[in-house]
RNA sequence: GCCCCCAUCGUCUAGCGGCCUAGGAUUUCGCCCUUUCAAGGCGGCGGCACGGGUUCGAAUCCCGUUGGGGGCACCA
C-alpha cells in the first residue's frame, strides 16, 4: 500500500464516454484505490471548441453511475484547481515561459502551409513526415526577420537528440531511436496550449504518480516525461493499457453503435455488472475468479496483471453477468430499478404488486428493460394477444377457456398453490397435460405465449382480472 | 514510407521452461429438470498464427514471416 499514489482520468469530453475509455479510467481509479491513494478527474479541453457543457456533465454522470468517485475534480474542487484545462491558460503560459528561457523550447515561425508542404516532400522522399527542425536553431536576426514579417510563432519543445525510452508498467521497456520523436508544438501560435504541454504540466503540478491511459498515447509518454524533467519535475510512472475493441476486433468507435456508458444504463445494465465486466476486460485476478464486488476489485487489482493485448467487447458475456447480478438483487432494490424502465415505457405499476413480482422474473432478465414485456400484463388490461398467443387461444378445445374461467372463479383461497391445483384440474379434465393445458390460459391472460410462471402470475393479477380475461378470450375463440 | 505495440478455443482469459494429451468463463450444441420462457445441473464441440532456432524439454525464451492495432498534426 502506498497512500501517496495519485492517479487521474483525463477524458476529452468531445463525444460520449464509451466503455473503452471508461475501462481505462476504471483501471486508473482501481489502482489509486488499491493503494489507498487519490483519484483525480480532469477535463482535457485544450481544444475548447469541441467541448460542450453537456458533455462534461455527461462524463461526470456516467462515472458516478458506474460507481467511480474522485477526490479532486471540476465538480468537487481540490488543492490543484481548476481541473479544466481550458481554465488553466495562465499556468501553461507560465510553464512554457520557463522552458523558453531555459532553451528547452523555442519559437517556430513555420506556417501550417509550409509545414504541410515539407511534410509531403518528406513523405515523397521516404523520410519521416514529422517536423524537420527548421526553426530549432534560428539566430536572433532570423527571428527578428520573421517577427517583422508579422509571423506568429508556435512554441516547440526541443526534444533531446538521443535515444528515448520509457519503462512502462504494462508494456515494459520501450525505446525510440534518436530523431524518431521530433520537436512538437507546446503552444499554438494563438497562445493556446496543446495537449502535450497541458498533460505534462498538469500531471506534474497535480502530483500525479501513475498515468494509466490508452496505449494510443504510448509515444506521448517520452515527450511528457521530457517536458516534466525540463521543468524540473519527476515524471510519473506510465501504464499504457490496450484499447478495447468492438466485437469485430476493430477499435471501438461510433461504428459499433451505442457504446456509451449512458446507453448501457438505458439498456438496463446494472452498474455493478458493468464494472465487474469491464474490470475483467484486460485484467484478471486469477484463473477462476469471475465475480468481484467493487471492494474486491479494489482489493485485488494490480497493474502487474493487466494484459498487454487488446480485448474485444462481448455484449453476450455482459448480459450473462448482468443476469447474475439481477438474480442476486433483493426484491425491493430490483423493483425500484425496474420501475424506471416500466414508467419509461408508459407502464405504471402498483408498487406492492411490482415488488412481489420480482421473484417471478429476476432469473428471466438479462436486462432490466425486459421487465416491461415480462410484467406489462399485470398493470394493464390491454392484453391483445400476440401472434403465437392468438393461435394458442384459437386452437384451445371448445369451451376450454370458459371452463377454466368457471373453475378459477371458485378457487379458494386465491393463492399460488390453489391456483396451481385448479389449473391442473382444468387441464386434466380436458385430457391435456400441463404444457398443453396451461398455454391457452397463459395466452388469454397475459396476451403472450411467454410469461413468468402462471400460478404466481395469476395470483398477482387477481381473480377478477384473470377471469375477465379468460371470458373475453373465450368469446373470441368462439 | 518509417517507428512502436500486440498475437492461447468465436469472445474474455489462466499459463511467466517440465504440474499442459493447455485450465476456467462466455457463446454454441446435447441431455436432465420443467407449466411457457428463463434459471440451474451434467456433458460435448472448439485454441497455443506460421517458420526457424535455444534447450534433455517450449504455449512459455530468441529471430524472422504473416496478421491486427497505434503513432509520425499548431487533434487529443
Amino acid at each position: 500500500m502506498n497512500d501517496h499514489v495519485r492517479t487521474r482520468f483525463a477524458p476529452a469530453p468531445s463525444g460520449s464516454l464509451h466503455v473503452g475509455n471508461v475501462r481505462t479510467g476504471l483501471f486508473s481509479w482501481l489502482w489509486a484505490r488499491h493503494n489507498g491513494g487519490a483519484f483525480i478527474l480532469r477535463v482535457e479541453d485544450t481544444d475548447a471548441s469541441r467541448v460542450t457543457e453537456e458533455a462534461v456533465h455527461g462524463v461526470i454522470e456516467s462515472l458516478r453511475w458506474l460507481g467511480i468517485e474522485w477526490e479532486e475534480g471540476p465538480d468537487v474542487g481540490g488543492p490543484h484547481q481548476p481541473y479544466r484545462q481550458s481554465q488553466r491558460s495562465l499556468v501553461y503560459r507560465e510553464q512554457v515561459d520557463r522552458l523558453l528561457t531555459r532553451g528547452d523550447a523555442y519559437p517556430c515561425y513555420c506556417t501550417p502551409e509550409e509545414l504541410e508542404e515539407r511534410r509531403q516532400l518528406s513523405l515523397a522522399q521516404g523520410r519521416a513526415p514529422g517536423y524537420d527542425g527548421r526553426c530549432r536553431n534560428l539566430t536572433a536576426e532570423e527571428r527578428e526577420a520573421f517577427e517583422r514579417q508579422g509571423r506568429a510563432a508556435a512554441i516547440r519543445f526541443r526534444m533531446p537528440d538521443e535515444e528515448q525510452s520509457v519503462h512502462d508498467l504494462v508494456k515494459g521497456e520501450v525505446r525510440w531511436a534518436p530523431g524518431q520523436l521530433q520537436d512538437f508544438v507546446l503552444m499554438r501560435s494563438d497562445g493556446t496550449p496543446t495537449f502535450l504541454l497541458a498533460v505534462a504540466v498538469d500531471d506534474m503540478l497535480m502530483g500525479v504518480t501513475h498515468v494509466v491511459r490508452g496505449d494510443d498515447l504510448l509515444t506521448a509518454a517520452p515527450r511528457n516525461a521530457r517536458v516534466i524533467e525540463a521543468l524540473g519535475g519527476t515524471p510519473p510512472a506510465y501504464a499504457h493499457v490496450p484499447q478495447v475493441n468492438g466485437p469485430d476486433g476493430r477499435p471501438l468507435s461510433k461504428r459499433h453503435g451505442s457504446t456509451s456508458i449512458e446507453s448501457f444504463r438505458e439498456q438496463g445494465f446494472l452498474p455493478e455488472a458493468l464494472m465487474n465486466y469491464l474490470a475483467l476486460l484486460g485484467w484478471s485476478k486469477d484463473e477462476r475468479t469471475t465475480f468481484l464486488t467493487k471492494q474486491e476489485l479494489i482489493g485485488s487489482f494490480d497493474l502487474d496483471r493487466v494484459s498487454s493485448n487488446p480485448a474485444a467487447f462481448d455484449v453476450q458475456k455482459l448480459e450473462w453477468m448482468n443476469n447474475h447480478y439481477i438474480q442476486r438483487l433483493d426484491d425491493d432494490d430490483l423493483a425500484a430499478r425496474c420501475l424506471h424502465f416500466l414508467s419509461e415505457a408508459g407502464v405504471l405499476p402498483d408498487l406492492s404488486v411490482l415488488r412481489r413480482a420480482m421473484p417471478l422474473v429476476k432469473e428471466r432478465m438479462k436486462r432490466l428493460t425486459e421487465s416491461v414485456e415480462l410484467l406489462r400484463f399485470l398493470f394493464t388490461d390491454d392484453v391483445t394477444p400476440n401472434e403465437q398467443a392468438g393461435e394458442l387461444i384459437a386452437r384451445a378445445p371448445e369451451g376450454y377457456l370458459s371452463t377454466a374461467a368457471d373453475r378459477l372463479e371458485r378457487v379458494e383461497p386465491w393463492s399460488e398453490e390453489a391456483i396451481h391445483r385448479a389449473l391442473d384440474e382444468v387441464a386434466t379434465a380436458a385430457g391435456l397435460n400441463r404444457t398443453k393445458g396451461w398455454q391457452p390460459i397463459r395466452a388469454a391472460v397475459t396476451g403472450s405465449n411467454v410469461s413468468p410462471p402462471l400460478p404466481g402470475s395469476l395470483e398477482l393479477l387477481g381473480r377478477e382480472a384473470t377471469v375477465a380475461r379468460l371470458r373475453k378470450a373465450a368469446t373470441r375463440a368462439g
